[in-house]
DNA sequence: AAAGGAACATACTACCGGGTATGTTGTCAA
DNA sequence: TTGACAACATACCCGGTAGTATGTTCCTTT
């Protein structure tokens, strides 16, 4: 019982410390944060982080992990389930919009993250890990990308090269990440009708016909 | 002779620092760019630096004002030119995002000084500065903005919130800022090519009938 | 109840990087 | 020719930060 209560705050200690990053990094960039920042956000010191974690980096990366695993468990399903080419690609699409705002502070980790690997990773361990949790984000695009060329296959998509089609798209949906603030409104409503236009421009982007868009 | 001669390689020098530390700032970013970094890539040293720009803050901002200079001369033409609205939003598009790619080093620490305003700047004098620049920014945005609502009455765009389409448009132009690479196939011809899809998109995204974008 | 370890806090080190103070060299004007 | 200044290079200072070493406290296990 104690074990277990034990356990669960560890976990939760984890996750808070996780979403103390993911803040912090966002409001600063990598960089520029202190592990300092991080603790001082918690009401904490030092201790408390390498603890748990044995490097910013180690911190950020774990950031970075937890919130792809987020995009996963919320997009697999959709990829996965039995619906016809365009409900899954609307779906999809929506649904990721909707993830980047709602966990924009990891998903800013992410990009950031990716920007770290373009750019030089420090230690080959550091850069070891970027190109594993790159490896999971390519994964990541890759569900999107099948979706994309069975749409184009079928007609109901239209553009030249893939690769640039796949990330307008998804600059487009991933666009709230870098003008969003979760203070003004932030209720439901607003926030699925800032997904909902993202959407519809990621869609007619890729070419889609209006009358396929007019419900998302 | 000389005197001018001194001046002109004045503005020269000028000129080399600031290429050399917007490629800097894009490859590290500004927080882990150091002036030393600059400097060894223009075979120098700090001294060089610090007699030309008085904290790497304000090499920084001169870098972003030049990068908005460009921009401004490039699209301000357009702006002010004839053309109807149709043919004046896909000229300033295009263009956009050619100087997008052209610009990379540039447009990328324009991104990054946005976002270090939107975080805390450290000092108020840079606070100021950096707000003049967004000023400036936005002045750049506003000239798109006018052409957009001014198509949408024309019944040629389509949109809900207009700050939304906007950003959603330049997400789209500004695009290969992340992923273009300048080694690969930096020809004219790959370059104008890959423009050219970011633009469709974007105007699709607008809600562009097809017909009116086939020969961008 | 005693020992061992988890979960931190505190104190310290080492280094890096922004900024400055000072030296050096060439050029130009009087 | 000389003095003054531009255009740097060199040497140095110092604050901040990643990482570590060492307490300290409480809980759990036996």
């Amino acid at each position: 019982m104690t074990a277990s209560a034990t356990m669960a705050s560890g976990r939760q200690v984890q996750e808070d410390i996780l979403r103390a990053a993911a803040q912090c990094f966002m409001d600063r960039g990598y960089a520029a944060t202190s592990i300092d920042d991080v603790a001082r956000s918690l009401g904490a010191t030092k201790g408390r982080i390498y603890h748990h974690y044995r490097s910013k980096a180690d911190l950020f990366f774990s950031v970075y992990r937890y919130g792809m695993q987020m995009n996963f468990d919320a997009i697999r399903p959709l990829a996965e389930s039995s619906s016809d080419v365009l409900e899954k690609l609307r779906n999809m699409a929506k649904t990721h919009s909707l993830a980047m705002i709602r966990t924009q502070a990891f998903q800013r980790c992410v990009w950031e993250g990716v920007e770290l690997l373009q750019r030089g990773a420090t230690t080959p361990e550091q850069r070891d890990a970027l190109v594993e949790l790159q490896a999971m984000r390519d994964d990541y695009a890759e569900i999107f990308r099948i979706v994309l060329e069975e749409a184009k296959l079928d007609g109901i998509a239209q553009y030249q090269r893939s690769s640039i089609a796949l990330q307008l798209m998804f600059m487009c949906l991933n666009s709230p990440l870098f003008w969003f603030r979760a203070d003004d409104g932030s209720d439901d409503e607003t926030v699925d009708r800032i997904a909902s236009q993202c959407t519809v421009f990621a869609l007619r982007g890729l070419g889609l016909k209006e009358e396929l868009i007019a419900d998302v």
